[in-house]
DNA sequence: CGTAGTGTTGAGTCAAGTCAATGGTTGTGG
DNA sequence: CCACAACCATTGACTTGACTCAACACTACG
């Protein structure tokens, strides 16, 4: 409520801060990155396996996946992101990417030159380190991911993922979870949950009809947080937020 | 071959090079750093879900898992280590550690203050870049599981697990896949795949069957690589090493 | 030489997958 | 504004990969 013309990379200071506090010179550091705003369709490509980044994406508006394709072709996603999220720090010091990113919705998102990036984290130790905590942070989500497809069942997969998303989402600003929008078809739940499309629309019948999710089109409802929470065996403490705000817990 | 009197931190040395460089002042640099020898028993916790870190431990000799309880108690593994990895680069720069770290074998590990470590990488930019690229090839192999998992077979879950165990020893120093002793029971490899240890046990035997491994006692042996390589669906390519050495691809 | 941890095996069950068809939505161009 | 096309959701009937339960065998170690 300070900052009246919007800057594009709020939202990224605002998912680093959400991990590791950052100065004023930080946040003024980030916000005099040079970028370069682009808007793309939902499905586009923004990180390609096999790329060599030059660019990392942060994204503005609109949300994404990361994805990747087994030698049988069949799919898995492994992380939704949100606005606020760097794309590409996975790849920015890597010398080539090791899965897809992808568009969920129409996106716009801010470019910035991967030297500019780099430099910045190695000149201000603030910096550094929240992109250090940052990436962290995405890998014990990874390993969440990990736990949800090996070892529970799918109803509890598919609310987990659901848990997820609101939480992050009214962690970073606004919406509580009564009314969360994930925007992802039957096929793409499933294949973030290594399910099969039939069986997460079963899944989510039934969901609907012990009262745990409400659906209206595309857009659910979660009128229970706390019975969804303890359904799904959601404990956040593995996004390591500073003010775990967002829902009640 | 140039290193008469070996350091115990020589195996770190030599996992951060795998993945980024290091130059000499890098090296010393880190071979320099105050540490303290622990041997640990088979079993011991290393790290505990809720601990916060004040040591970064390093595996010298011996292997390590990863592993998270879900709240109706099944075990997730979501990764094994082995000598060179850094056990608490996922935790050193978090509040508090969100998973458990156990030996799997009797292990020594060269205990590092986190004050000491964390100021190496803050002052040394070479030593900080090979520990944030360490830190993402970590968090790559997590998304290689999450796929592993979700969209593998249990055959193929099974070997994959293998290949990767086999191509990091190798590709770490010595050990040809040939002859390669994971020290693994069925029921940890079960919790490593999703599985359980009944099925574990059925497929590993079929694997035998065909041909694909060889077992005897708790060894493994690996005799054709390349169909292994194949029925595993095995790419590399996420583990990011420089030298792609180990095992002809 | 006993005991506890592993590994092995069989029989029966079940959660999730497959195949295939039908319905609903959305967007687009005529 | 309608009609088509493409995509997505839904449903039923059937199959199957993996799980469960329960017994038994092996091995290692004190």
């Amino acid at each position: 409520m300070t900052r009246p013309p919007p800057h594009p990379l709020d939202a990224l200071v605002a998912q680093l801060a959400s991990h590791r506090p950052l100065d004023d010179g930080d946040r003024e550091a980030i916000l005099a990155l040079p970028y370069r705003l682009r808007s793309l369709e939902a499905q586009s490509y923004i990180v390609r396996e096999g790329d060599r980044a030059e660019t990392c994406a942060v994204l503005v508006t609109g949300f994404a996946f990361r994805h990747k394709v087994t030698g049988e072709g069949t799919r898995q996603i492994m992380s939704v992101n949100i606005p606020g999220d760097a794309l590409d720090f996975q790849n920015l010091f890597l010398a080539e990417s090791d899965h897809n990113v992808q568009a969920l919705t129409r996106v716009q998102v801010a470019e910035v030159a991967q030297h500019a990036m780099e430099a910045l984290a190695f000149s201000r130790g603030g910096v550094g380190r929240a992109i250090l905590v940052s990436t962290l942070v995405e890998a014990a989500t990874f390993r969440e991911w990990t736990m949800n497809i090996g070892r529970r069942d799918s109803r509890q997969r598919i609310l987990h993922l659901l848990c997820e998303f609101a939480y992050r989402l009214s962690a970073q600003g606004g919406a509580l979870p009564e009314n969360c929008a994930l925007p992802m078809t039957q096929e793409q739940l499933a294949d973030a949950t290594g399910l099969t499309p039939v069986h997460v629309n079963r899944v989510l019948k039934g969901l609907e009809a012990d009262g745990l999710i409400a659906r209206e089109r595309r857009i659910m409802r979660l009128p229970d947080w706390k019975r969804l929470r303890e359904a799904a065996d959601f404990n956040p403490r593995y996004l390591h937020l500073l003010a775990p705000g967002g829902p009640p817990s």
